[in-house]
DNA sequence: CGGTCTCATGTAACCGGTTCCATCGCACCG
DNA sequence: CGGTGCGATGGAACCGGTTACATGAGACCG
């Protein structure tokens, strides 16, 4: 059927010059003489020579790939990352594979065999923290790899990118002090999770830590670990906006948490923000729908980061694993206001 | 540094084979003597043995590897078929590479390129029409290629998965219909775009034939071609809802002009659903938390099938194109009631 | 005019698998 | 007992690039 392909020794025989010239030529090696050079790539446009990759691969000893292990399912933002990954691939020599992983066993599964098998030169992973184990023999493997928005200790000595979810905790705490609330409540995940997520537990120390240099403090029935769903949200907040003594604003550890303490707000008739002032997390779409005050991370500029870090570690491994702080922004919305007076 | 890599004649020496066995044993093929078989395996695990992937690819001839011409941008929901694509290919043997397309240019250049370099053995094409002259160049091209959710004639020959968005229309008027609706609106895209999407135009057929069947008409006022985004479809909306004689009900061509369609609402003091009833066209995550009444399309399952049209046509092309159509799904929530009485 | 240096090019090995074809040992048969 | 068939295995070519090393032609120099 597809005839044939056209290979380097066809163009070679061609133009009349050896293999190692037609090779040379197609790599732009100064070696050559332009003339031929030019004649050389003509001779191939004429042909229609395309290289192949496996080849290529094969005697380079590189495998010009880079995988990315991400979860689609755990969290929307990731389409966003790999977006910023892909902007840096896109004008490099590397393809972008996708392992997606839906599971724990699978996820420490590819984590190990793709840090050996000569899969790929490189390797991103996002959002997904791997175990102590894996973590420590990712760090002496051979391949190089970058971990986006993981902030575990089992990825202490390796490259990263991370948000500052400390900082990000702080904002919501300035800015819901700076509107005059005092009475301020907390709902996130629960504190110990298969995967060994941080980020809620990093975003509740932010806020704590400066709600107390204000000398504000957080009763423990304002605060409500759980799971990470909305509707499971949803009803933490019911439970805790139905008690006798309620918060003026509560802070949620991500958007979709957040959007369920609107949602309990709502069936309880607490008017936000008149009532009730809600700041969430990461800035997913929904959150500019429905108008939701939020801490923002960078999430293209997270996957563009961590691409770039991963080519200069395959190009020239440094000594010092390169770590970089992506600081958060305050979104203000429509789900703040200043706390009335006389609450709290 | 990485001291070897272990290749199958290492494996060969230490079993006292030939490496031809040692493939044979590696590849379940048949021939062997059980015996030897195993005793190769065993001492494959011992080594730490991975055959390398790209010696693989060049002896074989193949690639292993499908590509995904996917446009993040556009559309939101192109992660969630990309899972149903991966779904199905994490059980086969190929790699999933990813080509992220931004720009009309960039896409005529992927696809016509990958069409016959040696990088996939088969292209799926989610949401990107093609261009008449590559769209006739890939029927005849080597690789196989599969379309999702694309309606253009460019791709008539070709093998693709649609969603049925006549139908859609369809399920959407006879739910106003049966609501008591007569006094009906449409809002959707331009009616030329430079990718040359026709689903909002599909979508405002069949809801156009589906109201004439119950001789209802939509007046010129009433229907609002422009911008995809949010806030242009707001703007239609509330130029059309600001009009004397306004609709009881609005049709929206994506839930994202449908949330735009309700913001316009919300600014005019109209109730949804008591006064005005909105239909959106996605389901996208967000039409979950405002409640809004719209048109789901199986996205995770258009990918799967696509992958699975698309491993069928690796394996051996058919002679007529495979075309599988996926039927929507109406989704009943809360920003559509029956008609008010005496209206219209 | 021979030696040396440089530039351009060719020869052939190599990357690590797969597989065609040949070989070998052995059971079975006439 | 020699021929035949079969199952198991080995030898070596092959996939299509890259590149170390060798070669050859001039240019330049003393």
């Amino acid at each position: 059927m597809t005839k044939k392909a056209v290979t380097i020794r066809d163009v070679a025989r061609h133009a009349g010059v050896s293999v190692a010239t037609a090779s040379r030529a197609l790599n732009g090696h100064a070696v050559v003489n332009p003339r031929t050079r030019d004649r050389i790539l003509s001779v191939m446009a004429d042909l229609g020579f395309t290289p192949s990759p496996a080849a290529r691969r094969l005697s380079l000893g590189r495998t010009l790939t880079v995988g990315v292990v991400v979860s689609f399912l755990t969290r929307p933002q990731a389409a966003e990352r790999l977006r910023g990954v892909d902007a840096v691939l896109t004008d490099s020599e590397f393809d972008l594979v996708i392992y997606n992983v839906e599971t724990v066993l699978k996820r420490d599964h590819y984590l190990s065999t793709l840090g050996h098998s000569q899969r790929t030169d490189g390797l991103l992973v996002l959002s997904l923290p791997p175990s102590q184990a894996v973590g420590a023999q990712l760090a002496r493997g051979p391949v190089p790899v970058v971990f986006i928005d993981v902030h575990t200790p089992s990825v202490n000595g390796l490259p990263r990118v991370i948000g500052d979810d400390l900082a990000g905790g702080t904002l919501a705490a300035r800015h819901l002090l700076e509107l005059g609330h005092r009475s301020i409540g907390f709902i996130g995940d629960s504190t110990h999770d298969p995967f060994g997520f941080t980020s809620s537990h990093d975003r509740e120390r932010g806020l704590r830590s400066e709600l107390a240099a204000a000398g504000v403090e957080i009763p423990p029935e304002w605060v409500g670990h759980g799971a990470h769903g909305r509707y499971e949200a949803r009803d933490r907040a019911r439970a805790m906006l139905a008690a006798d003594r309620r918060p003026t604003a509560i802070f949620a550890a991500s958007d979709t948490q957040a959007l369920g303490v609107i949602a309990a707000a709502r069936e309880l008739g607490i008017r936000i923000p008149g009532d009730l002032s809600v700041v969430g997390y990461d800035d997913i779409e929904a959150a500019d729908y429905v108008g939701l005050t939020t801490v923002r991370q960078q999430l293209f500029e997270s996957g563009r980061r961590g691409a770039e870090i991963l080519l200069s570690e395959i190009r020239h491994r440094a000594d010092e694993p390169p770590v970089a702080h992506l600081p958060p922004d305050l979104v203000v919305r429509a789900t703040t206001a200043p706390a009335k007076e006389g609450r709290g």
